[in-house]
DNA sequence: CGCCTAGTTGATGGTCTTCAATCCTGGTGG
DNA sequence: CCACCAGGATTGAAGACCATCAACTAGGCG
């Protein structure tokens, strides 16, 4: 195992408009008004591209900034103090990195890309001192918080009561949507990790994960050439995925 | 089953210094400005007490405040599509409640209370109109987002690939951890939560609850009494739930 | 071409759910 | 005040499900 080492290089400034943009139709669900997007956008430095297996941050680390995925992908890796690694999350272009490190001031994981991965960052003071000018950013990074943790709750409790295929039918339709609402295809995508970061992110065992995605290829719902997925019967996932697994 | 009904009728606004005080004897653990202090406790409002098994809100009400809890708990319960029913939090006083549907403009469960409670109502709207005025108040809420966003995650990724007698051990010293934090008994206290509650939030059967809480008291952990618990070895509760239940 | 990691497949055992029966407890009414 | 009742809690037995161990295959990079 390489221990991951931080990059923190950042391009230069110029071109920020552009980025700006890019980073509006990426990252934005909500309308904002152009002038907070030019103030987030002022924010916002492209950092150096990550290749694969470098770490954004690592555990412990200081919290300074939150970052915002371009291209690429990224997991979050928390070491327990009993020196288990669990991969705790995974991020996708246009999603946020790095909000549940505010509350500690630290950095609760080593975010590891996945592939090459390009960043904006966001400086958090900045965006602090920016919130007052900008109730409409604030009101964005506040429901951006309170949907993942509403998600991560409903998830975690769903997953805790589901047998494993119902746990891997959840994580195909989270990701299928996840895709499509950042534009890309619903049914058709690749997933730079590892089945045993699958495993280890839904608590099975990466034989379980192998097994199940024979059956599912069986069963029609999905084809998987190495990293690389198809969603043939979304609608059939998704109905097990709600089914509950135990009776 | 009972329907809950809301119960949000609020009491006189009289008193209301001294209720801020209890709010930061219970609420904060920073140290915030007596004038921050002073902003939030004009904020908050006083509600009528809950009886057991009154709702404070039902799931997809729209949201318009956030609760502290004053005395007494409460758990949230979500109905999922598929019609079951899961505890997906619990609540004690001093915690806030609702940061979950800041997102969604909607609770995503019924917050019921446990036993006779009282609480403290924070309309967001006036929360967010002194945010700008007060950024610590602004940080604070942040923070216990961001703290809470952070447990979740762990706690889940925990609770997916451990055994029982583990997630239970975990959750007993959570418990134990946010009495301390509030300023009571870390080795004794009440959880007004039934059996079923425990389990469902845990993701065990009740029969697994009731069997585990057996072995811990044959093993000398704790003693329970109905729903009354004294923990006697916090540290070796603090082991199993630290051990990697599963090899 | 060969090593090393990732992924697959098979067999076995432990853990937890499920079903069922019983016990306890708190609240209610006679 | 006591008996009763209903829901919660406990205990037991059987079976499903998944982790684990192990052997093997495939693929990527030097």
């Amino acid at each position: 195992m390489t221990t991951p080492r931080p990059v923190l290089r950042f391009a230069r400034q110029h071109d920020l408009h552009n980025q700006t943009c890019r980073l509006s139709s990426l990252c934005l669900p909500f309308s904002l008004s152009s002038e907070t997007l030019d103030r987030f956008g002022v924010v916002a430095r492209r950092t150096a591209p990550l290749r694969k297996r470098d770490a954004l941050y690592v555990q412990g680390m200081p919290f300074n900034s939150l970052y915002v995925i371009h291209s690429g992908s990224l997991k979050q890796v928390t070491t327990t103090e009993n020196q288990e690694e669990l991969v705790t999350s995974f991020f996708l272009p246009g999603e946020i990195v790095g909000l549940d490190a505010i509350g500690d001031h630290r950095y609760p994981g080593n975010a590891i890309a996945l592939e090459t991965t390009t960043l904006f960052e966001l400086p958090f003071e900045r965006l602090e001192a920016l919130t007052c000018s900008s109730p409409e950013l604030h009101n964005y990074l506040y429901q951006c918080m309170s949907k993942e943790l509403q998600n991560e709750r409903l998830l975690m409790h769903l997953l805790l009561r589901k047998t494993s295929d119902v746990r891997l039918a959840t994580f195909f339709v989270a990701m299928s949507l996840r895709f499509r609402r950042r534009g890309y295809s619903p049914y058709c995508f690749n997933l730079a990790m590892s089945r045993g970061d699958i495993g280890s992110y839904l608590g099975l065992a990466v034989e379980t994960v192998s097994r199940l995605l024979g059956r599912f290829q069986q069963q029609g719902l999905i084809t998987s050439r190495g990293r690389e997925f198809h969603i043939h019967d979304l609608e059939a996932l998704t109905r097990l995925a709600d089914s509950n697994g135990r009776c």
